[in-house]
DNA sequence: CGCTTTATTGAGAGATATCAATACTTGTGG
DNA sequence: CCACAAGTATTGATATCTCTCAATAAAGCG
């Protein structure tokens, strides 16, 4: 299930309403020309397949004009982990700039189409376009802080507090958007869920009643509605009230 | 205890002996003087002091010349977790670039000295020249990779694997600072290693003891002797010869 | 419409956390 | 140089959260 290119020259960054969260960000007109002159191709992605696969030579790297994907990683024993989940707009592959190959896996979790960016030659832009450039780094600096918020979550909270923390993340992200923010369909299983925030498909799916009983949410298979959002907040640590009893366990 | 700026004209990226693993890579002798040039200033830490904390205003980026540093990222109920441990070469502040704050706490683990690298006048010398420029992207993907190690670790690996990994990853970037790989002095407690690997410091003490009955290491306080290598990569499900030294490309 | 995949729910097991007591280290001031 | 205090580390007993195994149900797909 292989990615097919192919290009289109009605699509241009120029006219794309991601802009605001990809790479031309403060660009002057006569700047974004350059770079819808660099992003010329796409790839249309169906579900399942895979824009990259972890130790594919890079030579570019992706951002995200519909659909959504996700990024794994392996162990070499078959375990593996979801280390992202990645929406419209957002750049795709920098973690291959290192050693010039793919870190993980890039997998579609519905039809989806990225741009291509030839990295040599954005890298030459850059250097042209200060605000290019510096957009850039920011992209880079964010997608750390985004994985070290990751990685506070899976070394110091509990389950219940990495699911509500993952909803409300996710919420935010479509909120950003301009989706609803207390309505969404997952597009990833439990099972992805449960990767991604480091616990098992049945702890998720018992959270989720659990979230449902006391009134946080309502879930009807992948279709999620947040109900009370402050709660969500307090039950991901993540308001300034302090402390919350925990929900119950039911049967 | 604040950091204390000072000027050393003496010590220059081009005589710097960590400029394999910092910024330096593959400069010509003329570009190795204008990094000389902006890099003029460092900063000397004593144990316990901050380089910078979490809000601060982001001016510049900083190189460990010697010592070692813990980033730490705090909740609002009072958790905090270690992300990162830093040594000698390694560019520290990168995740402040998003958005122009400092995400973490960076505090030295022993008396430290960093290199301070303006930021603003770093982009402008990248545009100048490809090779810093295409460093520091590789740098910043790199740290990506490694956070992306970290959650797999966290997300799917058990207290003994998570432990195991982290002595031998530790190992590793010492033996690539010329140190012994074998045999190496802890600068973290307890506490943040078993922070920074998402477990107890209890478990992280019986672990060790554990590990030393089984005849893997010797540990004395902080000081610890790896006596079975190959055990360790195993217990850390790394057994792989593949997956055995990050450093080297990918086939 | 049946088959395969995905999700839910329950019961029991296991890994790690928590609580508690003790020992060891380090730093400080007399 | 010693003694005390504060911080750090070890070890044991128990609790708890989450996993594993198992059965069933629901949904997607050909």
């Amino acid at each position: 299930m292989n990615a097919l290119p192919k290009t289109s020259s009605l699509n241009k960054c120029s006219t794309c309403i991601l802009g605001q969260f990809c790479l031309p960000v403060g660009l002057s007109h006569a700047d974004l020309d350059k770079v819808d002159a660099l992003v010329k191709e796409r790839v249309a992605l169906k579900k399942g397949g895979s824009l990259y696969r972890h130790g594919d030579l890079m030579t570019s790297v992706y951002s995200i004009r519909f659909g959504t994907l996700k990024t794994e990683h392996g162990l070499s024993d078959g375990r593996s982990q979801v280390v992202g989940f990645h929406l419209p707009g957002e750049i795709l592959g920098l973690d291959a700039i290192g050693d010039g190959h793919h870190q993980s896996d890039a997998i579609a979790l519905e039809d989806s189409e990225a741009c291509i960016i030839r990295f040599a030659e954005f890298e030459s832009l850059a250097r042209q376009i200060p605000a290019l450039q510096n957009q850039f780094h920011r992209i880079l600096s964010r997608e750390l802080t985004q994985d070290q918020r990751h990685l506070l979550a899976l070394g110091s909270m509990r389950a219940e507090e990495r699911l509500a923390g993952f909803l409300l993340s996710l919420s935010e992200r479509l909120a950003a958007r301009g989706y609803t923010n207390h309505e969404f369909d997952l597009r990833m299983s439990r099972e992805e869920i449960g990767s991604y925030i480091g616990i098992q498909i049945e702890t998720v799916s018992r959270l989720l009643s659990r979230f449902a009983e006391a009134g946080l949410i309502q879930v009807k298979q992948r279709h999620v509605k947040l109900i009370d959002m402050d709660g969500l907040y307090e039950l991901a640590g993540l308001s300034n009230v302090e402390n919350r009893t925990p929900l119950q366990a039911c049967s």
